[in-house]
DNA sequence: AGTATCGTCGTTTTT
DNA sequence: CGACGATACT
């Protein structure tokens, strides 16, 4: 085990204690990675079957290049088998096996978020409330941070605590809301992310046998960045560990950054409350950053009242001092960095994939890239939309969706007139009422519509027959072939293919290319050679497994098919900059009200994670940090004023150099700055509406030849007439204008004298 | 029914 | 400012 040999004391303690519960402490850059890896090949090269080992991650991303790591020390086979991902993919795994016994179909849909803001939507519209009361966003985090403590709708609708709160927000129909949209979910056959979390503490919680195979299953536990895990995955950790207690944590509580969603820093704090005889190993050596970079980020962390106690150090050299530079906006700011990026290609031929540029919000990247583009700097955007939340590959999706599970009520209403085919918003609106009233799926309504009771004519009544056939024929499809095959299939079946291609607008040309770029990685999903434990006769590469691989990918985890191997310059937010490393890191926008934000100056909690995130951005850096502000900037389309962050004034001044500015130092005395630049709303010229449109008595009245005033498009007279009243449409030449069709009774026309 | 325009809202951060 | 949903229009 040649490997041992690498690891410092401490973490070589750290991989071989493999027996009882162990928490291994790592500050940044202390090899935490080769900890775990090193762990887990241990484990197997002591005998242990890599079924046994379930090892969690943060990010997918993080999984594969471990489970790559391990391929290459422990053997492929090896690392294939052990169960190793994220928290939400390995229990939507095992849910897909155990779905039964809550009542799901364990070809289940997972929501994302989106689809359950949509769900919400329509609930909030159903029920005749105010959605500037019930927003979508806040009832979505309400539902969410419920699920995530394990408070299920029944407990939400009966806790008078809760109940109170939501009776001072002004929205007591919360609790409502909640059970509704479960609801819909079973019944839809979906799960949201946080039913992933949330149903797993409710199966093991329930099932005694399923609980106990798993326990027996996973005989060694390890978890990544333990201190960003909320409570529901605290607690499934909790029942998995509780037979062996062979369990693993790794994690940095100064590295905590996800309270927002629920993670509880106290997880971390208290793990030796619950496992008191827990052995806690410090990785507190540095291997990444100088001693300035490294120093600096103590100083800054050590502000923190929150922490457990570590002293991260180095042997590293001392290194450059951290820069620091003043802009006047965030043009300047992203021509600053990118002057520099090219200043450091030119004199010290360092390649743009040694820089990272990364920013609290994703909102600051536009200045930053037009920065970029402007000196043809290479770069890569990390975050932003992914290209699964895209509207065209959502559409397309959710065919895909319905060919698997067509109760999914989102997928429904995404493809049910799309592309048109005459089903309206009112034929919707039907079926959608008479699945509430029968406690049915709107699948279910449709695929029998002999028996539903709907009120539409016979027309629509064929082409909903023609859909209901689409799909099933799609249906069928999915169950035999690949997914290329039936993806294929369906993207020309639906003529959604066609209508991209037929138009030569750029944006349709995209969309186009987007769709064969989907169909391209299908293509490739459908040939890996399967695996000896997978069942043909399960249909591993069909369209099903598919959408349940993709379902938890995000953008960071898809391979730009367009990537050449250029090397560019990483752009990102801090969140996702955890875990990454680069040589060179500016952070930009280090202004008061952005980083930290200014939802989060009012708490010191709040300000705590602040300043855990402005540690984890520095970091970052091996070789070097910028950090840059700029004293305006646009928000909200208007120019605000901004007082540089309070994180600077953390940091020793002696570590940090000003250097002298790039380009022309325009002063900033100038005093016209002090005007206040703000932004004129725009005045509305609204166009009267001049004298009365034509009466319904009046629309007789016009004639071939009669002259007439429109609103927009002035005087012209009608030169023919068509259709019966009251759908009568004229065609009227207008002066300097043209022949325009318009139909009397929306024109409005005014019969000039 | 489908498109153009209007109006509102928001900004953390992501599995 | 920009995205997106609601509405107004033809």
């Amino acid at each position: 085990m040649s490997y041992l040999e690498e690891l410092n004391e401490v973490q070589r303690k750290a991989v071989t204690h493999t027996e009882g519960p162990v928490m291994v402490l790592a500050g940044a850059g202390s090899g935490k990675t080769r900890v775990l890896t090193y762990r887990i090949a241990y484990l197997l090269e002591s005998g242990v079957d890599p079924y046994n080992i379930l090892a969690l991650t943060f990010t997918n991303k993080a999984a594969r290049e471990m489970k790559a790591r391990i391929s290459k020390i422990a053997g492929e086979d090896m690392a294939k088998s052990l169960w190793m991902g994220t928290f939400h993919s390995v229990f939507a795994r095992i849910l897909r096996f155990e779905a039964d016994k809550l009542g799901f179909p364990s070809n289940f849909t997972i929501y994302d978020s989106d689809d359950s803001k949509s769900l919400l939507r329509t609930l909030i519209k159903e029920q005749n409330l105010d959605d500037k009361v019930y927003k979508v966003n806040q009832v979505q985090n309400r539902i969410s941070s419920a699920k995530n403590s394990l408070i299920s709708a029944e407990q939400y609708q009966n806790d008078t605590f809760i109940y109170n709160e939501d009776l001072q927000a002004k929205k007591p129909m919360l609790g409502k809301l909640y059970g509704m949209y479960v609801k819909r979910c079973f019944k839809s056959g979906a799960m949201d992310f946080d039913d992933l979390l949330y149903l797993t503490n409710i199966l093991l919680r329930d099932q005694a046998e399923v609980l106990l195979k798993y326990q027996d299953k996973f005989r060694y536990i390890m978890v990544d960045e333990f201190q960003d895990t909320n409570y529901a995955q605290s607690n499934i950790l909790k029942m998995l560990a509780a037979r062996h207690e062979n369990i693993c944590v790794v994690g940095d509580d100064a590295q905590s950054i996800y309270a927002f969603r629920g993670a509880n820093i106290q997880n971390i704090l208290n793990f030796k409350n619950q496992y008191p005889d827990v052995a806690i190993y410090k990785l507190e050596q540095n291997y990444r950053s100088t001693k300035n970079i490294v120093q600096a980020a103590n100083q800054v962390i050590s502000k923190n009242k929150e922490q457990l106690k570590k002293d991260v150090w180095t042997s590293n050299a001392d290194g450059e001092q951290i820069k620091l530079v003043k802009c006047l906006s965030e043009t300047e700011e992203g021509s600053f960095v990118a002057g520099e990026i090219l200043d450091l290609k030119a004199k010290e031929s360092i390649n743009e994939d040694q820089f990272a540029i990364l920013y609290r919000t994703n909102a600051q990247s536009r200045a930053l890239e037009e920065a970029l583009r402007k000196r043809n700097i290479p770069y890569r955007i990390f975050g932003g939309t992914s290209f699964y939340q895209r509207k065209e590959i959502k559409d397309i999706l959710a065919y895909f969706r319905m060919a698997i599970n067509p109760n999914d009520e989102e997928a429904f209403k995404r493809v049910i007139n799309y592309p048109a085919r005459g089903i309206g918003q009112t034929s919707v609106d039907r079926i959608l009422i008479a699945a509430s009233e029968e406690g049915k799926s709107q699948w279910e309504i449709v695929s029998d519509l002999e028996a539903a009771h709907l009120n539409i004519n016979t027309g629509i009544r064929n082409r909903i027959k023609e859909f209901v056939d689409l799909i099933k024929s799609f249906q069928i499809l999915a169950s035999q072939d690949d997914a290329y095959e039936v993806g294929n299939h369906i993207a020309s079946a639906t003529g959604i293919l066609k209508l991209f291609y037929s138009d030569k607008s750029p944006e349709s040309v995209s969309r186009y290319e987007n769709i064969q770029e989907l169909l391209a990685g299908m293509k490739e999903f459908s040939e890996i050679p399967l695996e000896p434990d997978e069942n043909p006769e399960e249909n591993p590469r069909g369209l099903g497994s598919f959408i349940q691989d993709i379902a938890l990918l995000t953008d960071t985890d898809v391979k730009d098919q367009k990537e050449d191997d250029q090397p560019k310059v990483a752009l990102m937010t801090v969140h996702s900059a955890k875990g990454l490393e680069f040589p060179y890191v500016f952070i930009a926008g280090l202004e008061e009200n952005l980083f930290p934000s200014q939802l989060s100056v009012n708490s010191r909690k709040d300000l705590e994670e602040e300043r855990r995130l402005f540690y984890v951005a520095l970091t970052r850096a091996e070789k070097r940090a910028y950090l840059s502000f700029a004293t305006t900037r646009f928000r909200y389309g208007s120019m605000v004023y901004s007082e540089p962050s309070r994180f600077l004034s953390e940091i020793d001044q002696s570590l940090i150099e000003m250097p002298k500015r790039m380009s022309g130092e325009q002063r900033t005395t100038s005093s016209s700055y002090k005007l206040s630049r703000q932004a004129i709303p725009r005045k509305l010229v609204k166009p009267t509406a001049s004298g009365n449109g034509v009466s319904g008595a009046a629309m007789d009245q016009i004639k071939i030849g009669t002259r007439v005033n429109h609103a927009r498009f002035g005087r012209g007279e009608v030169v023919g007439l068509e259709g019966e009243l009251p759908n009568r449409k004229a065609t009227v030449d207008f002066k300097g204008i043209g022949k325009k069709q318009l139909l009397l009774k929306f024109a409005q026309l005014q019969i000039m004298e």
